[in-house]
DNA sequence: GCTTGACCTCAACTATGGTTGAGGAATTAC
DNA sequence: GTAATTCCTCAACCATAGTTGAGGTCAAGC
């Protein structure tokens, strides 16, 4: 086996992380990873690669968008080989946003559980549906969710 | 107005359920809700599936599939219309659910922190992503995930 | 009875996260 | 030096969750 000229081929790579070589070239499409070429234009990848690639593995099994994850690159260094420090930062705002998923979720199961309980599903206004802050809510009153009308039995 | 003769048309379910109008077209494509039709061919519906959509869109909004909910549905009597507490049972059904993955994102979270606080970003196996239930996983060995080499800095 | 609006089907298109295959070039193995 | 791999690009396709538009029909108001 040659050294590859300086770099690890994408077969390399993919052996490594275990994503699909496919899957690799579309996370370069999506800018999660910038291999340089050689000679022959093919893709040589840094070791550093392996782990910005294991992260986004890791962000996706968190429930992250690879545009989520993207934008959490951002904060990566431009010029230098990312440290320890620099993927430590980036750890703790994913963890920040799961907090807040999780915070999230919970609160939600707790509605259900009203909702269940209260016998919520022939209210007038469901707990688990109005007043959130989902886009679609903008604009719009309140809506007869989960009652077909005010004395619905 | 008319009565319609017997049942609500598309456009009155849609106002009621805030739903758009393909939408409500589109789960019926996906078995989630059965109409009948008029003499012309129209879709008229009955006040209980305003409910069953209802709880189409509340269980989207707890993280779950159009599939799931279809397969959650399978429990809803067939001959007649869901009682309260046909609807109750199906809720506590996606309670439970909803408290797995609540468990699930939490511990994954913790092996998160985990990482972060050990420098887990060097280890040979990453708490994140080795030994779990993934499809990916089985007949696989662990992987060296957020380590380059075993002594890498 | 006719116009307007709501409804019908079907196909194509959106975004996300990829896989698969065609046809060809580069690299590695012997 | 040649054969076997691996790699390249590009286009098409998969699922999920719908929306949009074309072309045509049905229902309701006056």
């Amino acid at each position: 086996m040659k050294l590859n000229a300086r770099g690890l081929s994408i077969g390399q790579i993919a052996d490594r992380t275990g994503l699909a070589v496919s899957a690799i070239r579309f996370y370069e499409d999506q800018g999660l990873v910038r291999p340089h070429r050689n000679a022959g234009g093919q893709r040589r990848y840094d070791r550093a690669d392996i782990r910005r690639l294991s992260f986004v593995m890791i962000a996706q099994r968190l429930g992250f968008t690879l545009a989520e994850i993207r934008a959490q690159f951002a904060a990566l260094p431009e010029g230098r080989t990312p440290t320890k420090a620099d993927w430590s930062k980036i750890s703790r705002r994913f963890g920040t946003e799961l907090d807040d998923r999780i915070a999230g979720l919970t609160a939600l199961r707790a509605r259900l559980d009203k909702c269940i309980g209260c016998g919520c599903l022939s209210l007038k206004q469901c707990h688990l549906y109005n007043r959130q802050d989902t886009a679609a809510d903008k604009g719009q009153g309140p809506r007869y969710l989960l009652g077909d009308s005010p004395d619905d039995p």
